[in-house]
RNA sequence: GGGCGUUUAGCUCAGCUGGUUAGAGCGCUUGCCUCACAUGCAAGAGGUCACUGGUUCGAGUCCAGUAACGCCCA
C-alpha cells in the first residue's frame, strides 16, 4: 500500500513515526477498511471464549441463505447486530456473535439444477449421490460469498465459530431432534392436502406458500341431475375449473332452502360423466357463487375435510409436474393451465358453461420460484405443533421473551394460537434426509440416529431410508443451541445459551422466530433469547420492497465502494426509525460519508494544534479556575450525549443514537466548540491553550468510542492516529464511557447556569449574524458591536467572553455597556442576554428597521398574551404540575423583557427619525 | 373477511410518559473558496400535525368515528 494513501499510520508500531507528514482533506476509507478488519481478526478481538467467564452477551445471526448475496435487508440487519455486539463488548461483557449460513434446500438445489440444465442434464441423470456431491462442490466454491460480504460491512462476528446447517454437528442435532419428536409421537406421516410446487417438485409448508391477490375468473358450470330433463342441473361456481376432473361430490348448505329438493339426487360430472353425490355440509357458504360447491378432496383443503366427514373418495388428477394424469380422461398429459383453457372450451361447446365472471382471489405462490402452488393430496411428514406451541406462547405471554416494537407480540401470539401442523418433508435431495427407516421384510418403521443395517424387529437386512429430506427450517429452528454443539453439553452451550438478543425482520417471525422458541423450550428447556428486535423492511424510494426481480435494489457493496462501509451503516441507521420500514435512495448515503469527512477534519484540526496528545486526555486534570464557560458547556453536552447514547442502545433506539451523535459531534462540537477554540489555539495564552487541547481530546476520544459501534472503521483509524492507544490498543475494546450528571461534573465547575448562559450566548451570536446577513455585511468585513446586557451578571460574563465573541462574529471591537444608548439610528436586535447594536457605514433605512422590529414585537406580544392568559387561568394554576407552571412563569418573564426591549428599541429609532 | 400499521415542512421521516416557541436530513433562497472541512461555513424561507367529534386547565400526542394508503393472515 503506498504510504501516501495511508493517511495515518496506525496500529503498526514500526510505522508510527512516518505518519502525519501529509494530511488529506478527506477520509479515504479504501485505504483503511480492509486493513483494519484484517488486523481486528488477527488480534482475535471478535472471538468469544466461555472459559474467560464474566457476563455473557450472545447473538446468533439469522443465517443467510448460502446462495444469497448481500442485499440492503442484510446490511441493515447485520449492522444492527454489530452495533449491539460492539457496544456490549466495550461494556465488558463476554460477547459472542455466532455467524453462519443455512443450506437453503430448495433454493440451492434450484441453482445447481439450473447449472446442470446448461449441460443438458437433470439431477436424475446424475443420481442422488452424485447430485448431492455436486451441490457440495457448488457450496465450497460459491457458498462463502455472503460471508465475505459481511466482512466488508465490518461485522464483528466470531468467525472461528462459523456454522453451516449441513455441518456434521448441526446435522446430528437435526437427527436427534427428529428422533426425539418421532418417538414422542410429535412427528407423524399422513396423507393431507399440502402446497405442491410443480416446478420445484416438492411440498411446501403453509408459510412457504405466499398468498397473492390475482385477477381470475369465476366459472359457472352446469352439473346435470341424473335422470333429469335437459334443464335440470345445478350450477356450480369455481375458480379452478380443471379441478372438476377430480370432483367426487357437490355440496350445499343444509339450511339453504333453494337446494332442499336435490338432497337425495345424484348429479353428473360434465365431460367425464362421473356420478357425484350431493352432500350437505355447514361449511358451504350459501352466499358465495351459487351456493353449490364442487367437492374435490384431492385438490383443496376444505374439500378434503369435507371428504373426510362424508367418507368420500379422493381422486388425484395431476402428476408431480402439474400435468394431468390418467384420471383426467381426454386431458391426460396436458399442463394444468392448458387443461383449464381446453376444458373451458369443451364445456362451452357442450353448453355446460353458463357464464364467466371476473373474480379476484388469493392464490398461493412458491416463495422460491413464484410458481402457482397446487393444493394437492400427498403423503408427507408433519410436526404436531399444538403441544410445542403451548409453552412457547406462555413464555411470551409472561414476558420472558419481549418483542421490540411490542406490537409484534400480537402477531406472534395469534399465529401460535391458531397454529397448524408443520409439513416438514420435501421431495428434493439437498438437505437432511429424513432418518426414518422401513423394513420391507416385516413392514416396521422407525426413526434412527445411526445408519441401521438391520431391522430392529425382525433382523432382516432389507431396510431402506425414507427418500424425502427435511425442510431447511427444521435445522434453522435449532440454530441457537445447535451452533454450540448440542446435543453435546459443551461449556460454550452452558455459558452462552440462551442468547440475549435476536435481530430480524418481521417476515420470518413465523418461519423462524416462533419455531426457535418452541425448539429451545423443547430441547433446552429454556427460551433461546430474551429480546427480539424486529426491524423494518428495506424499500426503494417509491416504497416498493427491494428485490432482484424488480431491479430496484441498491447493492450494499456498490455503496461501500462508493461511500464506505461506515457511511452505509451510519446512513442506514440514521434514517431507520425503530421498527419502521426504510426508504432508500442512493444519495441518502452521503449523510454518512459527509459525517465521516467532518470527523476526519475535526481530527485534522486538533492534530494541527497538538502534535502530542496530552497524556491525561482520558481523565484529564483540568484547572477549574482556568476553564471557560464554553469549556464547561461542551463537557456538559458530552456527558448528556453519552447518557443519551447508552439509553438509546438499551432501548434499541438506534436512530436516536445516530441522531444524538450526529448532532453532538457536528453541531455542538464542530460548529460551536471548535470554532470557539480557534482564537485560543491560534493565540498565545499557553495555559488556556493547554486546557482547551485537553478538553478537546477528552471530548473527542469519548465521543469516538460511543460512535464506534456505528462507524467502526473511521473511529478506529482516528483512535490510532490521535494517539489514544494508551487507553486500549484498539477502540473496539476500549471501555464504554460512563456518563456523569451535572453534580458529578461539579469538580470542573460545570453547572446548569453555565450551560444555559452559553446556550444564550449562542443565541446572541446567531442574532448578530442575522443582523450581519440582513445588512449585507460580508464575512470578511469586520464590525463594531455594542451589547447592552440584561443584567449585571450577564455583563460580567460577556465581558469575560469578549475576545471569543469577537472571533465568532468577526468584530474588531465589542463594547459591553449596561447604559448604552445609540447616538444615531443603527441596526439592532434583541437576544436573551441583552440588546445588540451594530453601527454600519452609510444610511440606515430607519423606517424599514422599525417595521422589522414591529413584526418581531407583534409575535412576542402575542406569545406573551397567550402565556399570560394561561397563567391567569385558575384551573391551570391549580391542576398543572408545579414545574410546568413555573416554566410558563419564566417564559412570561422572558417574553416581557423581550417585549420591553423591543419597544425601547423602536422608541429610540423613532426618536432618531424625528 | 380478520388483524396490524401509516397519514407532521417540497421530499424522507423523528417527535417516547399529554405541558415552553412542533424538530432533523435532503431540497430550496441569499451570502461566503474565513488559515479542519466547498463531502464545507453563515443566514433564511417553508407547517390548518389527514378529517370529524370527544376527554382535559392543556391534544401532533389519549379516546371514538371517517377517509386514503400500506403490510400480514385467511
Amino acid at each position: 500500500m503506498p504510504a501516501r494513501n495511508c493517511l495515518f499510520s496506525l496500529y503498526n508500531p514500526e510505522r508510527r513515526n512516518d505518519h502525519m507528514t501529509e494530511l488529506y482533506k478527506t477520509y479515504n476509507p479504501k485505504a483503511v477498511e480492509d486493513r483494519l478488519y484484517a488486523w481486528w481478526t488477527e488480534r482475535g478481538f471478535f472471538h468469544g471464549d466461555s472459559s474467560r467467564g464474566g457476563t455473557p452477551y450472545c447473538i446468533v445471526i439469522p443465517p443467510p441463505n448460502v446462495t444469497g448475496i448481500l442485499h440492503m435487508g442484510h446490511a441493515l440487519n447485520n449492522t444492527l447486530q454489530d452495533v449491539l455486539i460492539r457496544w456490549r463488548r466495550m461494556q465488558g461483557f463476554n460477547t459472542v456473535w455466532v455467524p453462519g449460513t443455512d443450506h437453503a434446500g430448495i433454493a440451492t438445489q434450484n441453482v445447481v439444477e439450473r447449472e446442470l440444465q446448461k449441460e443438458d442434464k437433470t439431477r436424475y441423470d446424475l443420481g442422488r449421490e452424485e447430485f448431492v456431491e455436486r451441490v457440495w462442490e457448488w457450496k465450497k466454491k460459491y457458498g462463502r460469498t455472503i460471508i465475505n460480504q459481511l466482512k466488508k460491512l465490518g461485522a464483528s462476528c466470531d468467525w472461528e465459530r462459523e456454522r453451516f446447517t449441513m455441518d456434521e454437528g448441526l446435522s446430528r442435532a437435526v437427527t436427534e431432534v427428529f428422533v426425539r419428536l418421532y418417538d414422542k409421537g410429535l412427528i407423524y406421516r399422513g396423507n393431507y392436502i399440502i402446497n405442491w410446487c410443480p416446478r420445484c417438485r416438492t411440498a411446501l409448508s403453509d408459510e412457504e406458500s405466499e398468498h397473492r391477490s390475482v385477477d381470475g375468473n369465476l366459472y359457472y358450470i352446469r352439473y346435470p341431475i341424473k335422470g333429469g330433463r335437459r334443464k335440470d342441473y345445478v350450477l356450480v361456481a369455481t375458480t379452478r375449473p380443471e379441478t372438476m376432473l377430480g370432483d367426487v361430490a357437490v355440496a350445499v348448505n343444509p339450511r339453504d332452502d333453494r337446494y332442499k329438493s336435490i338432497a337425495d339426487k345424484v348429479v353428473m360430472l360434465p365431460i367425464l360423466n362421473r356420478e357425484l353425490r350431493v352432500v350437505q355440509d355447514d361449511l358451504v357458504d350459501p352466499e358465495f357463487g351459487t351456493g353449490v360447491l364442487k367437492v374435490t378432496p384431492a385438490h383443496d383443503p376444505n374439500d378434503f375435510e369435507m371428504g373426510q366427514r362424508h367418507d368420500l373418495a379422493s381422486i388425484n388428477i395431476m402428476d408431480d409436474n402439474g400435468f394431468m394424469n390418467d384420471e383426467s380422461g381426454p386431458y391426460k398429459g396436458q399442463d394444468r393451465f392448458q387443461c383449464r383453457e381446453n376444458l373451458v372450451e369443451d364445456l362451452k361447446e357442450a353448453g355446460m358453461l353458463e357464464k364467466i365472471e371476473p373474480h379476484q382471489h388469493a392464490v398461493g405462490h412458491c416463495y422460491r420460484c413464484e410458481s402457482v402452488v397446487e393444493p394437492r393430496l400427498s403423503p408427507q411428514w408433519f410436526v404436531r405443533m399444538k403441544p410445542l406451541a403451548r409453552p412457547a406462547l406462555e413464555s411470551v405471554n409472561e414476558g420472558d421473551i419481549q418483542f421490540v416494537p411490542e406490537r409484534w407480540t400480537k402477531v406472534y401470539q395469534e399465529w401460535m394460537e391458531n397454529i397448524r401442523d408443520w409439513c416438514i418433508s420435501r421431495q428434493i435431495w439437498w438437505g437432511h434426509r429424513i432418518p426414518v427407516y422401513y423394513c420391507d421384510a416385516c413392514g416396521s418403521e422407525w426413526a434412527d440416529r445411526g445408519n441401521p443395517e438391520k431391522c430392529g424387529s425382525c433382523g432382516s437386512g432389507e431396510t431402506r431410508q425414507d427418500e424425502d429430506v427435511l425442510d431447511t427450517w427444521f435445522s434453522s429452528w435449532l440454530w441457537p443451541f445447535s451452533v454450540f454443539g448440542w446435543p453435546e453439553e459443551s461449556d460454550d452451550l452452558k455459558f452462552y445459551y440462551p442468547s440475549n438478543t435476536l435481530v430480524t425482520g418481521s417476515e420470518i417471525i413465523f418461519f423462524w422466530v416462533a419455531r426457535m422458541v418452541m425448539a429451545g423450550i423443547e430441547c433446552m428447556d429454556d427460551i433461546p433469547f430474551r429480546d427480539v428486535y424486529i426491524h423494518g423492511t428495506v424499500r426503494d424510494d417509491a416504497g416498493l420492497k427491494m428485490s432482484k426481480s424488480l431491479g430496484n435494489s441498491i447493492d450494499p457493496l456498490t455503496v461501500i465502494d462508493k461511500y464506505s462501509a461506515d457511511a452505509l451503516r451510519f446512513s442506514l441507521v440514521m434514517i431507520t426509525a425503530t421498527g419502521s420500514d426504510v426508504y432508500l435512495s442512493d444519495d441518502k448515503f452521503e449523510i454518512g460519508r459527509n459525517f465521516a469527512t467532518k470527523l476526519w477534519n475535526a481530527a485534522r484540526y486538533m492534530k494541527m494544534h497538538s502534535q502530542e496528545t496530552p497524556a491525561d486526555f482520558d481523565n484529564p486534570v483540568l484547572d477549574r479556575g482556568n476553564l471557560s464557560a464554553d469549556d464547561k458547556h461542551i463537557l456538559a453536552k458530552l456527558h448528556e450525549t453519552l447518557a443519551g447514547c447508552t439509553e438509546s442502545l438499551e432501548r434499541f433506539r438506534f436512530n436516536d443514537l445516530a441522531h444524538g451523535l450526529y448532532d453532538f459531534l457536528w453541531h455542538q462540537y464542530c460548529d460551536w466548540y471548535v470554532e470557539y477554540s480557534k482564537p485560543i489555539l491560534y493565540g498565545d495564552d499557553q495555559p488556556r491553550k493547554e486546557q482547551v487541547i485537553k478538553v478537546m481530546h477528552y471530548v473527542f476520544s469519548h465521543a469516538l468510542r460511543v460512535l464506534h459501534p456505528l462507524m467502526p472503521f473511521v473511529t478506529e483509524e482516528l483512535w490510532q492516529s490521535m494517539g489514544y492507544r494508551s487507553v486500549s490498543e484498539s477502540i473496539m475494546i476500549a471501555p464504554w464511557p460512563e456518563s456523569r450528571d451535572l453534580d458529578e461534573l461539579e469538580g470542573w465547575g460545570v453547572t446548569s447556569h453555565v450551560v444555559s448562559y452559553v446556550d444564550a450566548k449562542h443565541d446572541l451570536i446567531r442574532v448578530v449574524r442575522t443582523l450581519r446577513a440582513d445588512y449585507g455585511v460580508v464575512p470578511r468585513q469586520d464590525i463594531e458591536l455594542f451589547i447592552r446586557p440584561t443584567n449585571e451578571k450577564y455583563a460580567r460574563m460577556l465581558q469575560k467572553d469578549r475576545d471569543s465573541l469577537a472571533g465568532l462574529l468577526n468584530a474588531r471591537e465589542i463594547t459591553i455597556d449596561r447604559q448604552f444608548k445609540p447616538g444615531k439610528a443603527m441596526p439592532s436586535a434583541v437576544s436573551q442576554l441583552g440588546g445588540v447594536y451594530m453601527p454600519v457605514r452609510g444610511v440606515v433605512d430607519t423606517e424599514a428597521e422599525i417595521k422589522k422590529l414591529a413584526i418581531q414585537l407583534e409575535k412576542v406580544n402575542s406569545d406573551l398574551e397567550r402565556t399570560t392568559r394561561k397563567l391567569g387561568n385558575m384551573d391551570f394554576i391549580n391542576k398543572a404540575p408545579r414545574n410546568v407552571v413555573a416554566m410558563h412563569e419564566d417564559r412570561k418573564k422572558e417574553l416581557l423583557e423581550k417585549s420591553e426591549k423591543l419597544e425601547k428599541l423602536i422608541e429610540t429609532l423613532s426618536e432618531h427619525t424625528q
